[in-house]
DNA sequence: GCGTTATGTAACTATCCCGGTTACGATTGG
DNA sequence: CCAATCGTAACCGGGATAGTTACATAACGC
């Protein structure tokens, strides 16, 4: 399906500003670790703080902090905020209207995919950074804070 | 994700075969319906034989039909038939070793991914084409056969 | 056997998407 | 002012997708 990896990049770099939460990381910085250029690391930031996931800071010392605490924060919110498209596409020819199967064909996929999507979902929204951060590293680096 | 159709395309091919059960329509008349050309749903029809879930006629007469009643093959089934690739790609290039978190990333991911994957393949185990065939027209066109 | 109808598959193409890169203005701290 | 950093536009190369043409192979009816 997605050929693309900016789920999975997503996960990387969230985890990497969790581990070091509260602390700011610079573009440069995280895209070491992954492994690119520091644009793409920006733009997909970009993506995260039009969540509400992250915020910035221009300038000399400045760079990219969680706006919640790990654990408030789970692969569902990592994925809606880069995921745009739904995941599975539609043709973009819509079937043929003079066919009964392929008139009822649009609104019965939407719904077939809706509920696969939502599974897949549920799922995402039952893991947290902050469990992602316990199996990586075996240990919490930063001060838990209680809710 | 995934921007390609082949899913949709399938589910719909297949739901057409189920609604003529047991005959077998041409790649010419279901291109009709999905509004493509036959060569795509013949390609389409070839990844779901090599599962098992259709099967094929040269010549006069000939044509593609199901191998299974549909409420014996699942939306999994098609997924599978159709869909090599993980749902979620990790980056070309792996991350870095040097570094704590990319060190353990690749492994982390995989884990998450297939869990997710998982939960999405369960819910689609849960729908037959049957049901599908019944959303769309309402009663069924063929023959129930007791198990 | 011949003609017709299909499949099976290779090859080519246009279009789009993704990721990488460069560039440069704006912002911030020292 | 200078250095560091974000924010974003622009461009490019590679790969995937789907549409198309072409043609060899297979099966049926006459």
């Amino acid at each position: 399906m997605n050929t693309n990896s900016q789920f999975a990049v997503a996960i990387h770099t969230m985890t990497m500003l969790a581990c070091r939460y509260p602390e700011a990381l610079t573009s440069e910085f995280i895209s070491c670790s992954v492994i690119t250029n520091p644009v793409v690391i920006r733009r997909l930031l970009g993506d995260l703080r039009r969540a509400g996931l992250v915020e910035s800071r221009s300038g000399n010392g400045g760079g990219w902090r969680l706006r919640k605490l790990p654990h408030q924060i789970t692969l569902l919110d990592c994925y809606k905020a880069v995921q745009e498209d739904p995941l599975f596409s539609l043709p973009t020819q819509p079937p043929n209207p003079h066919c009964a199967i392929g008139r009822s064909m649009t609104k019965a996929l939407r719904g077939l995919f809706d509920e696969a999507e939502s599974a897949l979902e549920e799922r995402l929204a039952q893991t947290t950074l902050e469990q992602i951060v316990n199996g990586v590293t075996g240990e919490m680096p930063y001060k838990k804070v209680d809710k």
